[in-house]
DNA sequence: ATTAGCACTTAATGTAGATTAAGAAAGTTA
DNA sequence: TAACTTTCTTAATCTACATTAAGTGCTAAT
């Protein structure tokens, strides 16, 4: 059972010898937690597709505060899109949290497969639609909604991470200090 | 000259056969300021591209306050992306700011044309991905800038913009009340 | 066992930006 | 031209969240 391709299933249907193509351009590598897959500055040269364990993609501003763009667990790609679609230094830090098994795809793999097998330009647009809804949706929350109420979007949306990423992080993924945090969950659980 | 083929011209080259089939799978149409071409609670049959004049798209919460995602202008397209893909009703109002002339695509073209010129997949294939890099951006702005800082990049990516929007829509873009926008802007002229 | 490091909490104080309200300016329609 | 609507400004007050700082508890390395 590969992952990966029960993910791309999901958008398109590949032939056998279509598969077999498709698996010979990634590679798989075990990676340990705390190890940086991608560093701001750098030119990003893959996407990231997790098998197991969990990622997160982070910036860090002038004040020395990080904050998280994305998680991504079992099923899920994480890269930096800037940095890989421009082939410019970004400004993204991509770092393991748990230890994971992850599958690489390069850049140039994967414009040849694109060539090679039109159906996963098709999966890619797919892919990156999805994408850009969610962050169109997550940037009009953070417009529109408290801290409490994105909070709330959070746990329902992803609950199966509030268990496994330290609260600090959910803190800054939803935009506010983890001292904030702290205080409004237990405001919120007194409710 | 038809600003649209310029546009995918920019990404991919269409044959002059594949052109002919393109704009006819489009409609061009004339619009009056203040139109709404989409609305909220409504299924999203269009992808719109501006031929001239200046459109919108909005949400508006519970308070009802507006929160602008987007602005598009000459060369630009716009649409409820989640509308649109999932063929359910959206939160987004898109509306005609000034006088405008449209080209709609409709949802069923849009795929026949994937089908038909597998190049216009790969056309609005890094159409999406650019949209999701500036969308990233935008949200990790939001969670780290200051609103000066929002608007200072706001004028420098959108200079053309700042003489024909509102302020008070503006405002509602970088995510601050018009009337501290206001107040912050005086503050910013006296430096 | 001891220390060091990190995640989390609590609390005092500070501030960016919201809210409310009122009036001035500018655009629109009759 | 006036009458109406909408945008913009100014100012007082308020609050959600940040900052700073100190302390607690857990894990992990020495």
């Amino acid at each position: 059972m590969v992952l990966i391709l029960d993910n791309i299933a999901k958008i398109v249907s590949l032939t056998e010898a279509e598969k077999e193509l498709f698996l010979s351009k990634i590679e798989t590598q075990p990676f340990k937690a705390k190890t940086i897959l991608h560093n701001a500055g750098e030119i990003c040269k893959h996407s990231y597709f997790v098998n197991s364990g969990l990622v997160r993609s982070f910036n860090i501003n002038d004040n020395i505060v990080e904050h998280v763009l994305h998680f991504a667990c079992e099923g899920w790609w994480i890269g930096d899109m800037y940095s890989l679609l421009s082939q410019k230094p970004g400004n993204l830090f991509i770092e393991v949290m748990e230890e994971a098994e992850i599958v690489l795809l390069s850049k140039e793999n994967q414009e040849q497969l694109y060539f090679d097998i039109p159906k996963l330009e098709r999966f890619f647009r797919i892919l990156t639609e999805n994408s850009l809804v969610a962050h169109q949706e997550r940037l009009m929350d953070n417009l529109s909604l408290s801290a409490e109420e994105r909070f709330d979007k959070f746990c329902k949306r992803y609950p199966t991470l509030i268990q496994r990423v330290p609260q600090k992080q959910i803190a800054s993924y939803i935009g506010v200090t983890p001292e904030f945090f702290s205080k409004m969950k237990s405001r919120m659980l007194k409710k």
